[in-house]
Parts: structure tokens; C-alpha cells; sequence
RNA sequence: CGGGGUGUAGCUCAGCUUGGCUAGAGCGCCUGGUUUGGGACCAGGAGGCCGUAGGUUCGAAUCCUAUCACCCCGACCA
């Protein structure tokens, strides 16, 4: 392929609208460029990339007997409605109205139109199990598209989706995605963490995340060092705080007027107190139900954990109304001495429980109450009221008596156990062996394929440029033809043509252009290997051959060239399985 | 959606506070010449309804109002 017929428009400024280095370097290399927030065109080299995260992803799926198939991108809501995501996806999902007047959505994900050709297909436990999976366009209408396309609006996802008849062969299943994805993201030149998860929206038991550590994350990972143990931050589980030394003889709670004090920070400030000995009470809705749950000033809520103990069930922070109402004060003031008996349920994180005595929220505004003794002053106990892990760990945080260690990470893949959720409410049903109606079990597997472009450039780059792994990289060489004389064009070109004949994926720069300008593009581009080829180098019947990745280059004679360039590309491809 | 910020040439940004003549710079682009191994130099040139719509004013990029877009911080996810 020639640089001078592609369209691969550099650029030498940082754009001004690109926080992070692999939005920057994708606009810069000119891989891609944006429409809309969160919608880009993949330009010719942005697009060879996807297209060979693609061909990886595919053939790993295809290697565990996955079956390829393409579903709608439009799909009626009415699947929606069935399994009640049309509510728990909300706003995230883009929705219109056709000419006939129907409903529709722009699918974020296609749990329910697999499970209902399932439901249509599916007759007898002979025909399970099997997956199927497709590569295609997701649009989600996210609050906040970020990061380039590491959070785009519309974005290239692998999803496949098991169907089983029972527990164990989903098992098997799971499994055999697991280790494809590790295969997967080693062959895309990933250094990847695997981290337990919470399935979310998804539903079901188990789930794996697949991230790549990276300073520019959303992810917050929770590892153990030189241990193998590793969660999401929702998911990370603390070992309960020690319980502090109870005071003799502790003073009697005492109001205090705070006026206009109703974060924890103002509180601390004013009160010349620490976040750690404020209780925080949180006021949450769900279902109609009021739940309290109670944390130590410097932890966070953990949603995660909240909806696991209410048994799955959604639940949002209460809203200023509802909250005015319960306690009769403005929020801020909110404290759980004589408010408890108000709610439906009571969450008290472990670490309240552990407190000697506190300062917390009067429930009347402008005041708050210190000298609160958990156990004296709020009980502890009680049928509505339970003492569970609902917070995030934080620095200083032990599980099972090791520290917790914390970094940033993107997640690219995450395979979840569905179970029955799906297919009993669209209902994928079979017979067993027994002629007894069943109902299928499920998984389902993803993965960004943006992502992992992405996140190879977070991983990957220097202050020249991108720095690709050859199996995504867009070309394995580029030939910088380095002057216009005839032999070195013609030595280009016929080392260019070798090479494309022995299968290399290459790029011959034709382009007439200074030689400075050309070696700063193909760093820029991130082209793993450089072969160039220049008066000075030709003089001595040598081609100058440069690793990207690497600040020294050697010299091969023109001749040995093709061959010695093959031999790299080989070996480098032969460190990530290609 | 809440909080903050920015819209001036293809890109990065000055100018706006304190309204005033023809709206600027660097980079990029076009032409000619000299160059040619790490984003060259000289000369000439094209390119802007100052996001959009109203308003104030003799006069608006500049002040006011509305609106749109984009970006950053929070709740979601591959």
C-alpha cells in the first residue's frame, strides 16, 4: 500500500478537546475523527485496527465453537418490556418512533432479541449447548461521552451469548470464554488484570472483568500484592474494622448548632472534628421502601453492595423531598438517633458499628448531635436492621489481614453467568431427556473492540507517538523512502513489493516530502517496524531497519532486507501467539 | 441531569476587562525558487458573517439576553 493514496491526515498540535493520550494520539495519528460527542469515523488506518482486533477476537471465538451470526441494530421495545430493562437501562437507551408509530430502541446490547430466537428456535435439551456472538455497532446514550472512544456513545462490541441446560455446562462454558479472552488480550499485546465483579444490570451470579491497568481508567482495581486475588472496587470486600475501645463513662449526646453545615467537610470544619468520627447517614429509595444506611464521614456508599443485601433490587439515593420528609430537617442534617424506626430498613456499614462514639446528624436543620454511642444511643440490632460491608475499600483498607493495594484500569472485556433471568421472562424453554419442560441458562460474554485500541495506545505511546503492538498496529512495517532518486525509489518500491508478496502488511511512504517529516509521521502512526531506505544507507547497499519500540536501528544489506524484516515480524508476532 | 469552562482561519491560540478605522500570530494549505536523514528557508498568495438569534449603541468579536455546540468534575458501562 502507498502513503500517498490513503487518506491519513496527521496532525503536529494537540488537539484542544483531547484530555488523555490515546485520544490525543488517535485524532493526532489520524486514526479517527469525531462527528458528534461520543460518535467518530475510523478513518483507513483507525480502521485496519479495529479490523484486526476484529479478526483476533473472531478467531478465538470461532476456535471455541462459537457461531457467528448479525442481529438488528433496531429492535422493537416490546423485547424490552419483557425482561424490564426498558426501565433499568432509561435514559442510556436511544429510543424512536417509526412511521407506523412503534417503538423502538437502538440496541445497547442484545440479551433480549438473542434469548427471543431462542425462544422461537429452542425445542430440546439435543440441541444445547451453543453460543452465538456478533460484531457490531452498540449505541448507548451515555450521560457524559468521554475519553474519545473509550467512552463513545456508539461503539464496536463483540457480545456472544450461551444458552445451557444447566449449571454445569454453563460452567464449562464460562470457562472456555475465560481463557479465550485471555488468549484474546494477549494476542492483542494487552498486559490485562482479571477482576471479580458485580453483573450489574446483567443480572446473575458470577462474573470476571478483563482490564488493563492504565492511569487514565474509570475502573478503580482492588489487588492483593504477589497474590492472584483482585475485584472491582464494587465488589472489593474490607475486613471489618476493629472495634474501638469503649469510653468510661461516656458523656450524654448533646446537640450542637452547625447552621449551614451540611456536608461532612463544613461539619469537620467547624466542629474542629475528622470525617472519621462523623457517622454519615444516607437515605436511600427502593421500591417504595425507605432504607437508611449508615457510614463512617470518610468512607463512600458502595452501590454495589447496597443492592446485593436488598436482593438485587434497584435503589437510588433518596431525592430532597422524600428526605425533607423523613427527617424533617434539610439534607445535611439527616442522623440516625430517632430516625431509624422510620425506615423500612437500616444498613449499618461495619465500620459504624465498630465506633466508640461519633457525631452525626439531629435530624433538625442546622443541628447536629455529638457524643452519639453506637448501641447506646442507636441500636444496632433489631429486625429491620442489619451490619454488613456497604462501603468501598479505601487506602489502609486489609482483606484477610493483607493490605489492599489500589490503580486505575479500562475494563475490555467482562464475561457474566446469567442464569435464568432472560430466558424465563422472554421465555427460551426446551425439554429435558425426561420430557419435563426446562428453562435454559445463560451467559453472555463482551467485549469493546474500541477498547482495545484504546488501551493499547494508554499502554503504548511516548512522546513521539503511538507505540503499537504489531498485531493491532494498522501496517507491521513502513518503508521510508528517503529521497527521490531513482534507485531509491526503485529499491523501495521492490522491497515494498517483496514484502507484500510474502504477506507482510506494508507501507511504502512515497509521499513527497522531506525525510524529517516522515519519520516523525510513522512514530506519530506507531508502525512497528521502519525500514529505511535513503542515500545514505543505499550508498552502502544497506536498508536501515528501526524498531518503534526500540531507540537503536541496525543496517541490512538491500538484499537480505525482505527476508531479515520477516524474520522480525515473525518473532514479534510470535511473542503474542500470532 | 447538577456544577464549572470554552466557542475568533483547517489546527493551536491572542484580541474582549476599558466598544472605534482594514480582526491578528504561529503552524497547516496553494504558487515559484533554494533545500533534502528527524516536522527546512525565502518570496508571494488563498482562507474568518468572530457559534447562532435577538437587544443596547452613532458604532459590537468586545456589553446584555436567549439559544446551540463542545470540553472538564459527579451518578453508568464494553
Amino acid at each position: 500500500m502507498k502513503y500517498s493514496q490513503l487518506l491519513i491526515p496527521t496532525i503536529k498540535e494537540v488537539p484542544a478537546n483531547a484530555e488523555i493520550p490515546s485520544h490525543q494520539l488517535m485524532l493526532r495519528a489520524g486514526l479517527m475523527r469525531k462527528v458528534a460527542s461520543g460518535t467518530y469515523i475510523y478513518l483507513p488506518l483507525g480502521f485496519r485496527c479495529l479490523q484486526k482486533a476484529i479478526n483476533i477476537v473472531r478467531q478465538e471465538m470461532n476456535k471455541t465453537g462459537a457461531q457467528e451470526i448479525l442481529m438488528p441494530s433496531v429492535q422493537p421495545i416490546e423485547l424490552w418490556q419483557k425482561s424490564g430493562r426498558d426501565v433499568d437501562y432509561g435514559e442510556t437507551m436511544a429510543r424512536f418512533t417509526d412511521r407506523h408509530g412503534r417503538e423502538n430502541v437502538l440496541s445497547p446490547t442484545a440479551e433480549e432479541v438473542v434469548t427471543s430466537l431462542a425462544a422461537n428456535e429452542l425445542k430440546s435439551y439435543k440441541q444445547l449447548p451453543f453460543n452465538l456472538y456478533q460484531i457490531s455497532f452498540k449505541f448507548r446514550d451515555e450521560f457524559r461521552p468521554r475519553f474519545g472512544v473509550l467512552r463513545s456513545r456508539e461503539f464496536m462490541m463483540k457480545d456472544a451469548y450461551s444458552f445451557h441446560a444447566d449449571d454445569e455446562s454453563l460452567d464449562v462454558t464460562y470457562k472456555a470464554m475465560y481463557d479465550a479472552y485471555c488468549r484474546i488480550f494477549k494476542r492483542c499485546g494487552l498486559e490485562y488484570v482479571i477482576v471479580q465483579a458485580e453483573s450489574g444490570e446483567m443480572g446473575g451470579s458470577g462474573s470476571d472483568q478483563f482490564t488493563i491497568p492504565c492511569e487514565n481508567g474509570e475502573d478503580v482495581i482492588v489487588y492483593i500484592k504477589d497474590s492472584p486475588l483482585a475485584w472491582n472496587i464494587e465488589k472489593a470486600p474490607v475486613d471489618a474494622l476493629e472495634k474501638q475501645k469503649a469510653i468510661k463513662n461516656p458523656p450524654k449526646p448533646e446537640e450542637v448548632h452547625t447552621p449551614k453545615v451540611g456536608t461532612i467537610e463544613a461539619v469537620c470544619e467547624f466542629l474542629k472534628t475528622k470525617p472519621k468520627d462523623m457517622i454519615k447517614t444516607l437515605i436511600y429509595s427502593c421500591e417504595d421502601q425507605i432504607i437508611i444506611a449508615l457510614l463512617r464521614g470518610d468512607h463512600d456508599a458502595n452501590p454495589e453492595k447496597i443492592t446485593q443485601l436488598l436482593g438485587g433490587k434497584a435503589n437510588d439515593l433518596a431525592d430532597e423531598a422524600t428526605i425533607a420528609k423523613l427527617t424533617g430537617a434539610a439534607v445535611g442534617f439527616a442522623g440516625p438517633v430517632g430516625l431509624m424506626e422510620k425506615a423500612d430498613h437500616v444498613l449499618i456499614d461495619l465500620s459504624v458499628a465498630a465506633m466508640a462514639i461519633g457525631i452525626t446528624g439531629a435530624n433538625k436543620t442546622d443541628y447536629h448531635i455529638k457524643n452519639v454511642v453506637p448501641g447506646r444511643d442507636f441500636k444496632l440490632e433489631g429486625d429491620n436492621i442489619q451490619v454488613a460491608d456497604i462501603r468501598n475499600a479505601i487506602d489502609g483498607d486489609t482483606y484477610q489481614g493483607k493490605k489492599l493495594l489500589f490503580k486505575r484500569g479500562i475494563e475490555v472485556g467482562q464475561v457474566f453467568k446469567l442464569g435464568r433471568k432472560y430466558s424465563s421472562k422472554i421465555g427460551a424453554k426446551f425439554l429435558d431427556e425426561n420430557g419435563k419442560e426446562q428453562i435454559a441458562t445463560m451467559g453472555c460474554y463482551g467485549i469493546g473492540i474500541n477498547r482495545i485500541i484504546a488501551s493499547a495506545i494508554e499502554a503504548g505511546n511516548d512522546k513521539d507517538g503511538i507505540i503499537f503492538p504489531i498485531s493491532i498496529a494498522p501496517f507491521e512495517v513502513i518503508i521510508t523512502q528517503a529521497g527521490k532518486d531513482d534507485d531509491i525509489k526503485d529499491a523501495a518500491k521492490k522491497l515494498h513489493d517483496d514484502l507484500e508478496t510474502a504477506g507482510i502488511e506494508v507501507l511504502l511512504d512515497d509521499r513527497k516530502e522531506r525525510p524529517g517529516v516522515k519519520f516523525k509521521d510513522a512514530d506519530l502512526i506507531g508502525i512497528p517496524i521502519r525500514a529505511t531506505i535513503g542515500k545514505r544507507s543505499l550508498a552502502e547497499g544497506n536498508v536501515e531497519i528501526k524498531l518503534r519500540a526500540e531507540s537503536d536501528s541496525k543496517n541490512v544489506s538491500i538484499e537480505k532486507a525482505s527476508e531479515e524484516i520477516q524474520t522480525i515480524v515473525n518473532s514479534l508476532k510470535e511473542k503474542l501467539n500470532i
